[in-house]
RNA sequence: GCGCCCGUGGUGAAAUGGAUAUCACAGCGGUCUUCGGAACCGUUAUUGUAGGUUCGAGUCCUACCGGGCGCACCA
C-alpha cells in the first residue's frame, strides 16, 4: 500500500516540477492527519520559487487526475504537508489479501558473528545481552530474505586461560569429580580464573609463571597443561551449548581463537614493513598515520594479540565464504575504536574484506553497583539471572486458574522473554543498567505482556473453533460480514512489513519491540471493548479473522526478537 | 590531555529534520473478572545550559556543564 502510493505521489510530484527519484512518505502518528503524509512540498518549494502550500496544492491536483482507488481524500495541511486518507476497505483487503511481495533485491550472503564467550570464564549477563542482540539482528536479516550464517568466535586461548590453568595447578584437591554437573565444573573454572588474575596482579613470581605458561599453551609443549586445556575447553563449550539451547539460539559455525592465532600471526609477519612495523620488541600497526590508534599485533614474546587473531578470523571468514556480501561483527561498544583499527588493517590487506566488514557495538549491561568483572569474580551468571526471574514467574503462575501442564518450560520461556525484551526494547548501542531481577518487568512494556497477548488471542481462537464460528477467509468475505469502519488495529497490522524493513536497514530491533507493544495494546483494547466470538453477531467472523491476523503478526515479530510464544501461561 | 558515544516527566526508555514529543513503571481515580486482570479506561508530569543553521530542531553545527568508553604488548 505504502509502496504503491509512493509511486503515484512520485509521478505527481515530478509532473509538478520536483526533480527527485525518492519521495518521503510517512505513516502519520495522528489520524486527523490522514493515514500517510508527505513533506515533499516543503522540501522543494524554495527551489521551485514557490511556497510549500502552493506547491502542495499543485501536486495534489496532478495526483487527483490519476489516483489509486484506495485513496479517499488528499489534502494540504499545516505548513504544507500533503496528507492522504485511505479507504477503510483497503486496510481489510491488505490484511486478508496481501499482494505478492515485490521484492526484487537479490539474495545476499550475510555473516553475523556474536556472543563470543570465553572458555574458562563464566558466561555472564553481559554475554546474555550480546546473545539477545546478535541473535535478533541475525533473525531480522533472515526474515528480510537474506542468507544468514551465524558465527561464534569463542576465546579459547590467551592470558586468561593461562591464569586459570595456573590456578588449577595450585588447587588440584578441589577439582570437581568426573561425574559432576557441567555447571559445577565451569563454576570451578571461573573461580580459578579469578584466583589466577588476583595472583597475576599481586605477585611478580606468579606473573612470570603465568606468562611462561601462556607461551607453553600456545606451543602445546606440555602434556599435563594440554590435558587441562582440552578438558576445560570441553567443559566450557558443553556449558555454552546448554545455554544456547535454553536461550533458543544457535550457531552455524564456530571459529576458535586458538585456530585463528597462527593464521593471524602469519599475516602480520608477512606484512612487516608494509602494513605493520617493529617497535620496542613488538609488532604494531602505526594507526596514527591513518587517523586511528596505534595497536600491538604481536607482543614482545612473539605471541599474537587479540588484534592479530581477529585479522586471522576475519580473513578466514571470507576464505570459507567467498560469496559474502556483508560480514557483521557484534561486540560491546567498548571495542568501537579498536574495530576502527582492525577494519583499517583489513582494508590495507584486502580492500574487499575491509569494505564488507561491519562492526556493530552494543551497549553494556552494567550493574547499578559498578562494573561487572569476571577478573574479580564480581559477576552475575546467565543462569543466576534466568533462574531468579523464573522463580518470580513461577510465583506469579501460582495464582493462575489456567493450569499449564508443562509449567517449568513455560516459566523458562517467560523468564527468557522478559530478559530479552528488556534488552531489545531500547537502542542496541545504549547501556542497560541492571539493579536486580525485579527490574525485569512483567507488566506493560514487557516481554510477558506480549506473550500474554498472544496467549489471549489463542484462547479466543480456540473458543471460536469450539463454538463453530468459522474463520472468515479472503474468499467468503462479504459486505455484511465486514465492519463499516476499521480501527487502529487494522491500520497497525498493515504496517508490519515496513516496520521490519526499517528495523533491518537500521539494524535496530527496538523498532520491532515498540511496534509489537503498540500492536498488542491495540489488540487488548479491542478485546476489552468487543466480544469477539459471538454466534449471533454477523461481524464475529471478521473479528475472529482479525484476531488470527494479530496472532500471526505478533508471533512473527516475537520470532525476530528471539522470544517464544507459549500456548498458555 | 586527545578521540568516540550519551544527557528526554519522579524512574526506565521511544521518536527516517516534521504537525499537539510517544510508551511503560511509580502516583492518583475508575472497570469487577464474560473470550484468561500478566488486562482495560481516565489523570498528573518531560527534551542539561547558551548560541547558530532551517519554513520547521530531542534530532544538524559551535561552546559550555554533567556522565560513559577507549587511547602499546588483556580479550
Amino acid at each position: 500500500m505504502k509502496e504503491k502510493l509512493s509511486i503515484y505521489l512520485l509521478k505527481a510530484a515530478q509532473k509538478s516540477g520536483v526533480e527527485s527519484d525518492i519521495m518521503s512518505l510517512e505513516y502519520t502518528e495522528n489520524s486527523s492527519n490522514g493515514d500517510f503524509s508527505s513533506n515533499v512540498a516543503m522540501v522543494y518549494a524554495k527551489k521551485l520559487g514557490t511556497t510549500p502550500r502552493e506547491l502542495a496544492e499543485k501536486i495534489i491536483e496532478v495526483f487527483k487526475s490519476d489516483m489509486p482507488d484506495f485513496v479517499i481524500a488528499v489534502e494540504v495541511a499545516g505548513p504544507g504537508f500533503i496528507n492522504f486518507f485511505i479507504k477503510d476497505e483497503a486496510f481489510v483487503e491488505e490484511i486478508f489479501r496481501p499482494g505478492v511481495q515485490v521484492n526484487a533485491k537479490s539474495l545476499q550472503r550475510v555473516l553475523v558473528e556474536h556472543t563470543d564467550p570465553n572458555t574458562f570464564k563464566p558466561f555472564h549477563i553481559g554475554h546474555l545481552m550480546a546473545n539477545a542482540i546478535g541473535e535478533s539482528l541475525a533473525r531480522l536479516i533472515i526474515f528480510s530474505g537474506d542468507n544468514v550464517t551465524k558465527l561464534c568466535y569463542p576465546s579459547d586461548i590467551g592470558l586468561h586461560i593461562a591464569k586459570s590453568i595456573w590456578a588449577i595447578s595450585k588447587n588440584k584437591p578441589i577439582v570437581p569429580e568426573a561425574g559432576a554437573p557441567v555447571i559445577e565444573r565451569t563454576a570451578f573454572l571461573g573461580k580459578m580464573y579469578a584466583e589466577g588474575t588476583l595472583a597475576y596482579d599481586a605477585d611478580v613470581t606468579a606473573k612470570a609463571e603465568i606468562n611462561a605458561l601462556n607461551k607453553i599453551i600456545y606451543e602445546k609443549s606440555d602434556a599435563e597443561t594440554n590435558a587441562w586445556y582440552e578438558k576445560g575447553k570441553r567443559w566450557s563449550m558443553e556449558h555454552f551449548e546448554l545455554l544456547y539451547k535454553r536461550l533458543g539460539t544457535s550457531f552455524d559455525e564456530v571459529f576458535f581463537e586458538s585456530d585463528m592465532a597462527p593464521i593471524g600471526k602469519e599475516i602480520v609477519k608477512n606484512n612487516i614493513g608494509k602494513i605493520f612495523e617493529e617497535s620496542e620488541g613488538a609488532v604494531v600497526f602505526p594507526g596514527e598515520k591513518y587517523g586511528v590508534h596505534t595497536r600491538v599485533f604481536l607482543n614482545s614474546h612473539g605471541l599474537p594479540t587479540y588484534e592479530a587473531k581477529e585479522l586471522g578470523l576475519n580473513t578466514s571468514k571470507f576464505k570459507k565464504y567467498p560469496d559474502t556480501d556483508l560480514s557483521i561483527v557484534v561486540t560491546a561498544n567498548e571495542q568501537n575504536d579498536y574495530f576502527k583499527v582492525l577494519v583499517k588493517t583489513l582494508s590495507l590487506l584486502d580492500e574487499n574484506i575491509g569494505k564488507k566488514t561491519m562492526h556493530i557495538g552494543h551497549g553494556m549491561l552494567r550493574l547499578s553497583t559498578g562494573k561487572m568483572s569476571s577478573r574479580t569474580g564480581k559477576v552475575i551468571t546467565a543462569e543466576t539471572l534466568i533462574d531468579e526471574i523464573k522463580s518470580l514467574v513461577l510465583e506469579k503462575m501460582k495464582d493462575n486458574k489456567e493450569h499449564a501442564t508443562n509449567k517449568d518450560a513455560i516459566a523458562d520461556m517467560i523468564a527468557i522473554g522478559a530478559i530479552k525484551y528488556t534488552i531489545l526494547r531500547q537502542a542496541i548501542g545504549s547501556d542497560v543498567i541492571f539493579d536486580s531481577a525485579k527490574s525485569i518487568s512483567f507488566e506493560g512494556d514487557s516481554g510477558p505482556y506480549l506473550q500474554y497477548s498472544a496467549v489471549r488471542a489463542q484462547a479466543v481462537l480456540a473458543k471460536a473453533k469450539e463454538e463453530g464460528v468459522v474463520m472468515m477467509t479472503s474468499d467468503n468475505m462479504t459486505g455484511n460480514s465486514l465492519p463499516t469502519q476499521v480501527t487502529y488495529l487494522e491500520k497497525l497490522l498493515v504496517r508490519f512489513p515496513d516496520i521490519v524493513s526499517r528495523a533491518r536497514s537500521e539494524y535496530a530491533p527496538q523498532h520491532i519491540s515498540s511496534y509489537l507493544i503498540a500492536l498488542a495494546g491495540e489488540f487488548n483494547s479491542f478485546y476489552a471493548r468487543q466480544t469477539i466470538v459471538d454466534k449471533n453477531d454477523p461481524l464475529s467472523l471478521y473479528y475472529v479473522a482479525l484476531t488470527k491476523s494479530f496472532f500471526e503478526t505478533l508471533t512473527k515479530g516475537l520470532w525476530i526478537l528471539g522470544i517464544g510464544v507459549p500456548e498458555k501461561m
